[in-house]
DNA sequence: ACCTGAACACCGTTCAAGT
DNA sequence: ACCTGAACACCGTTCAAGT
């Protein structure tokens, strides 16, 4: 009865360890078996396959963003709703490769679980119930969400084929001010700040 | 000189009838020159490799997203700006394929002008100009593209490894009502409507 | 129970050689 | 100019066999 030379965590251990420091697409079972210094095929009795195995990487990865409720400090509903969205999305950059193994496999709910309970609780402390107050929630969850997923998407592009200049080279219609302005790179965090506190208020305002 | 057997355009289209009936991952070489009954290696010759393909594939599908201004028939600035959204949402859902295409190779801007220009239009007969009128522009850009992403993120997944039920089962604090409104799927399409005209009214409100 | 080694059916890509 | 065939260095996965 020798002790096992591998386990199911030392194993995703390990393959977290390639996926930051590499990439998802540098994850290979060969590769992993040879960092574990043990035959690829042992790795399959431990995680059944490549997919069972980013399907727990994806849990591990996200089953841990922490606590969401915003600072104390933020008073108004809508500056606390804000924060939780605020939070979320630093929370998720912070974890550069997060965003590869939810769009690998789409598992994009289990990330939103815990912000929908801290946001839940807001909306709710802020009086709104039922169907409205769902409403709000998954408004503002879809929106921090997608922005990241957009945001992480944009970044990792080479340089678009056209600049982002040449584009806008010939404004034809539009107003030439809006159309350089549009041509130089803008900060997201400033965007994000903007959109999402448009968005809430907006919710907050909406006569249904 | 024979007329050559093949030609960019050929592989290209017969990339994309792959791309379209079996998906992205299903887009071999050897399984693209099989359908175009010829020799793997000749595919080379006329597109590079696989990444020059996929990119002139994204090119393709993305170039020709057509005139995005609302109706006529829509007549107040912010039903306009969310009628161009409305209509982007809708040609890029028209598109299976295109959102893997643009995730494969992050070359998200691409997908964006054409919507940019006419948000821009828009913005600037509400009578917006300069940074501000930027910042409208983006904030729905990304507002609309982010929610597509995620919406097809969400779609693709398999059934949550907990089910969207069972996380509420235990409430803990949040209004009852609220957790099983949660608790049940939502319909995208409604709340495109809603967080989108949210933020459209948000933004146009906005003091600065 | 846990691990190895060989084997199968794939990949993308390069390159000399043919026409 | 355009295409083939062989070859290289990879993949994920299965499965009989070992301990």
């Amino acid at each position: 009865m020798e002790t096992p030379r591998l386990s199911r965590d030392a194993v995703l251990d390990t393959a977290l360890r390639i996926v930051e420091e590499r990439g998802l697409a540098a994850l290979t079972m060969r590769g992993l078996a040879a960092d574990l210094g043990v035959a690829a095929t042992a790795i399959y009795w431990h995680v059944g396959n490549r997919d069972a195995l980013v399907a727990a990487l994806t849990d591990r990865v996200l089953g841990d963003l922490g606590d969401l409720t915003p600072p104390g400090s933020a008073d108004g509903p809508q500056e606390r709703i804000v924060g939780v969205g605020r939070v979320l999305r630093r929370r998720i950059l912070a974890r550069p490769h997060a965003i590869a193994l939810l769009h690998e496999q789409g598992r994009t709910a289990v990330m939103m679980r815990p912000a929908q309970r801290a946001l839940a609780a807001e909306v709710a402390a802020a009086g709104l119930g039922g169907e409205r107050a769902a409403t709000v929630v998954r408004a503002v969850l879809h929106h921090v969400v997608g922005f990241v997923l957009l945001e992480r998407a944009v970044q990792r592009g080479p340089e678009p084929h056209p600049g982002p200049d040449e584009v806008w080279r010939d404004p034809d219609g539009v107003d030439p001010a809006l159309a350089h302005e549009l041509g130089r790179p803008h900060d997201p965090d400033a965007l994000f700040e903007v959109s999402l506190s448009a968005l809430v208020s907006g919710l907050l305002a909406a006569d249904t």
